[in-house]
DNA sequence: CGCCAATTTGGTAGCGCTACCATTCCTTCT
DNA sequence: AGAAGGAATGGTAGCGCTACCAAATTGGCG
C-alpha cells in the first residue's frame, strides 16, 4: 500500500480537494481560476462555492513550477529609503495589489555589480516582468535583461536605447530648466551642489552646465559634488564649502530637495537672505518644499505615476498587447516658489 | 517513446544536469548545497565545480514545493514611503541580503482588514518567518499569525503579549519623555499635534497626557489630532489650528518629525520665536532635525536596528535556538536641541 | 442524417526539487 | 568473528500545480 507523504503544508486544501468537493476534475478547477471564460457558468459556480467553503488558495510555488513562470515582478531600485524610489515602489505596489502578481524587491545600493548579482538571482525565478531603475546598466546586466524572457521596464529616466520599455523623464532637461530659471530670475554666480552623483545626478549636472555655458556663465569652481550619499546635513556642509570656494555665489541648483533644504537651513543660520542674496532650486519637489519658509522652487517629478505606468506597460506586454509607444516621457514641472522670487 | 516536455525554463540547468556532470546522484547535489557538512570533501568540490561551470542556480519554487517551506520572509508594514518603515525594511533587507531568504513585502495602508488579507495571502506561501509592524493586530490577524507555523516578530513597539517575539520600544514612554522635557524646560501650555493617529501615535498621545496630568497641566483643548496622513504641510496647518484654538500655546509635542518641521516653518512664517515663544519637540529624529534652524529636539528611535534585530531573532528561531528573551526593547533617546533650549 | 468543427471537460505526465527510506561501506565494540 | 552503529550516498516517490493532448458533447450545415 502506498502511504501518501503526510500533508506537508499543514493540511491546507489543494486543488484536488476543491475538485473533489465540486465534483469536477482538478484541471477544470485550475482553468476556472485562471481562465473562467473557458469554463461553463454552472461549473464555475460550483467550483467557486467549493473554493469559498474550503478557503482554498493556490500555491504560488506549485503554480510557478508547473507553468515555468512565477507571478512575480522583479523590482530593482538603488535605495529603499530614498523617498524618490520609495514613491516609485509604492506606485508599483498599488498597481499590482489587486493582480495576482507579487513584488520581489532588490536594493542595488547604487552598485552595478550588485545589480548584476540581483538580476542573476531574479532570473532564476523566471519573473513575469522586471522593472529596473535607470538606464545605465552594465553590459552584463543588459544582457541579463535582454535574455530574461519577460517584459522589462526601465524607469525614472528616458534615453535612446531601451532594453524593452521605458518610463521616466529627462534629467538633463530638468537640470537645464532649473538652471535657466535661476538665470532668468537674475542670478549669475549659480552653483551646482550634488551628492551621491549617480548617473541621473550626472545628467542633471550636464543640464546645469549646458544652461550655464549657453548663458556664458559657466565656471567649474561653481560645481561642488561628492559621491557621499545625500542628506540634509550634507547639503548644509556642501553649501558652506561652496560658499567658501566662491564667496560671490548668488544661487544654487541642488541635486535634490534634501540638499536644498540643507542649504536653506544654513542660509537661516548664517543670516543669508533667501531669495535676495541666494536663490535656491531643488529637485523632485517633496511635499515640504512648498511649506518651507521661504518655500523652495523645485522640479516636480512624477515618481508615483512612473511606477504605475511601468506596471501598466508591463501588464499590457504580458497580456500580449505590447504598447506601441515603448518610451514614455512623463516630463517634469518647474514649481516656481519664493526661494527664487526676487 | 516518452518525449520529455520541452524544457520550459528556457534551458536553464537543473539539479540533474549538475549531478550528471559531477557524476553523482541528484540528491547528493541537493545536500551539498544545503548541508555541505554531510557530503564528503571530494564530492563537494566536484559538485561545486559542476555548479560553477553550468552556472546552476536552484529554482526557489521547486525548492519551496518539495520542502513545503519557502525561503521567504513576509514583511508587513503600514506604509512604504514613510521613512520610519522604510528604515525598518532597509534593516531587514540588509540583514537578509546574504542569506538565501527573500522578502515578500506587504503594505497594509494602516488597515487591519488589509493586514488580514495579506496575512492570508502570505500564509499560502508558507514563509520562513513573518515580520509585522505593530502590536495591535485584529483577532483574525492574530490567529493567522499564531497558526502560521513559523517565527513571528512584531516590530516597532513592545507590549505585554507577543504572538511570538517582539522588537521595538515604548511609544508611551517616548511621548511622556518628550513632554516631560518640555515641562522641565519651562513650557506650560504644551500642545499635542498628531496626524494619522495610528495605535503608536495614540500611545504617544497617552504618554503626553500622562506627563501633562502628572504636572497638573493637562487641558483637552491642547490636543489637536486628525486621521489624515501625516505631512509637513499638514503639520503647518494643524499648528495654525492649534494656535487659533489656544493662543497662549507655548510648546508643542509633535506626533512625528514631519509635523514638527511644519510647525517650525509656520513659526518662521509667522515670526514666532523658537524656542523663546514656542518650544518644539518631534518624534523619530530624522537627519534633518539636527540641521534645521533652530535644530529641533526629537526622540531618536532605532528603526534600522529594529529591522536588523527582528531578522536576527527570526533567523535564530529558524535555526532552532529561539532567543530566550522574546521581547527586546531597544529604547529611544531624547535629543535635546535648540528648539527647546530657552 | 452524418460529418466536421467548435466547445467543454478530463487524464496523464511532468515542472525541479527534497523527504524518506534503503543501501553500502566502514568503524567500533562485545 | 560477528553484531551494532555510524557516515556517506543513492533511489523512489511525491510536493501542488499546469501543459499537452484526448475524449466527450454540442451545433451547424450540406
Amino acid at each position: 500500500m502506498i502511504k501518501p507523504r503526510s500533508r506537508r503544508g499543514g493540511g491546507r486544501p489543494t486543488i484536488s480537494d476543491v475538485a473533489r468537493k465540486a465534483g469536477v476534475g482538478a484541471i477544470t478547477v485550475s482553468r476556472a481560476l485562471r481562465e473562467p471564460e473557458r469554463v461553463s457558468e454552472e461549473l464555475r459556480r460550483q467550483i467557486q462555492a467549493a473554493v469559498d467553503e474550503l478557503g482554498y488558495m493556490p500555491d504560488p510555488n506549485a503554480r510557478a513550477l508547473a507553468s515555468a513562470r512565477a507571478e512575480v515582478f522583479g523590482v530593482l531600485v538603488p535605495s529603499l529609503t530614498n523617498n524618490v524610489f520609495a514613491e516609485v515602489v509604492r506606485g508599483i505596489y498599488d498597481s499590482l495589489s489587486d493582480s495576482p502578481f507579487r513584488i520581489q524587491l532588490g536594493n542595488t545600493h547604487y552598485s552595478g555589480l550588485e545589480e548584476e548579482r540581483l538580476l542573476q538571482v531574479f532570473g532564476s525565478q523566471r519573473p513575469a516582468a522586471l522593472i529596473v531603475a535607470g538606464i545605465d546598466q552594465t553590459p552584463v546586466s543588459r544582457k541579463l535583461l535582454e535574455s530574461a524572457g519577460c517584459p522589462v521596464v526601465q524607469v525614472m529616466e528616458t534615453g535612446p536605447d531601451p532594453v524593452d520599455m521605458m518610463v521616466g523623464f529627462s534629467h538633463l532637461d530638468g537640470g537645464r530648466t532649473a538652471t535657466e530659471h535661476l538665470i532668468e530670475a537674475g542670478y549669475r554666480r549659480i552653483g551646482f551642489i550634488g551628492a551621491r552623483m549617480d548617473p541621473r545626478s550626472q545628467r542633471r549636472l550636464a543640464g546645469y552646465r549646458a544652461a550655464m555655458e549657453a548663458a556664458g556663465l559657466f565656471d567649474p569652481r561653481l560645481v561642488t559634488t561628492t559621491p557621499v550619499p545625500s542628506s540634509v546635513s550634507l547639503g548644509r556642509e556642501m553649501f558652506r564649502d561652496a560658499l567658501a570656494k566662491v564667496p560671490t555665489l548668488d544661487g544654487v541648483f541642488c541635486n535634490n530637495d534634501d540638499i536644498a533644504l540643507g542649504v536653506l537651513f544654513e542660509c537661516h543660520r548664517a543670516s543669508i537672505a533667501v531669495p535676495k542674496t541666494i536663490g535656491i532650486v531643488g529637485f523632485n519637489d517633496l511635499d515640504m518644499m512648498q511649506v518651507a519658509f521661504p518655500s523652495i522652487t523645485s522640479i516636480r517629478t512624477h515618481r508615483y505615476e512612473i511606477g504605475r505606468r511601468a506596471v501598466a506597460m508591463a501588464l499590457a506586454a504580458i497580456a500580449g498587447n505590447r504598447p506601441e509607444q515603448r518610451i514614455v516621457d512623463l516630463g517634469f514641472e518647474l514649481k516656481r516658489r519664493e526661494s527664487t522670487a526676487r
